[in-house]
DNA sequence: GCATGGTTGCGCAACAATGCACTATAGTGA
DNA sequence: TCACTATAGTGCATTGTTGCGCAACCATGC
């Protein structure tokens, strides 16, 4: 669960249940310096949410848990109602 | 996410998936000062994982989204796959 | 050797967790 | 009404953890 409480590695897994996308591609997409960038990715590597493949220079990430999305589907559940909860809040 | 990345808090929702509790019960459980508990409780309650209801001097804390307990399957699932990869690593 | 793709060591700043002391509120009973 | 207790939340200082960039490094292929 901690190597999903980061906004960066949530984008991360959200990009990659789109396709596997090596380090190369990611970087154009997180403004952060590099090295950042893999140690988050090796954050998710660790835990086994991500694989990688190597083809030469390069690694190729993947989604190793396509479960992941489920969670996602869970916690906009979580936000909406949230939202709600306020807005009935706001109005009084 | 945040909110679930902390083994405390983890506990504290799957002690609520088996029914409400107050923080009075949750106390004995928890080998910590009663304001960080009451805290990790707060963390949840401000993201709408858990919700409260008044009974007198006492708080009910009451799991607001069941959907949490899929993450909890995926989770175990990860980690199941992940002891597998490492047993394997370890044969060679 | 050299370019490309990725990782690691290090130090700093920001953030989170904790315990202690204190406060706030509801209920209880003289 | 006024102490008194039980339950829960706050302010603050300390300590531990995380995110970050920089620079150096490792690995692969030409």
């Amino acid at each position: 669960m901690k190597a999903l409480s980061s906004p960066v590695r949530l984008k991360i897994v959200d990009e990659l249940s789109r396709g596997d996308r090596c380090m190369c591609e990611l970087q154009p997409m997180f403004p952060m310096n590099k090295s950042t960038l893999s140690r988050h990715v090796a954050a998710l590597k660790n835990v086994g949410i991500v694989s990688e493949r190597r083809e030469g220079v390069r690694g190729y990430l993947k989604l190793q848990t396509p479960c992941i999305l489920n969670v996602f589907d869970c916690t906009m559940g979580v936000i909406r109602a949230e939202a709600k909860r306020q807005a009935k809040l706001a109005r009084g």
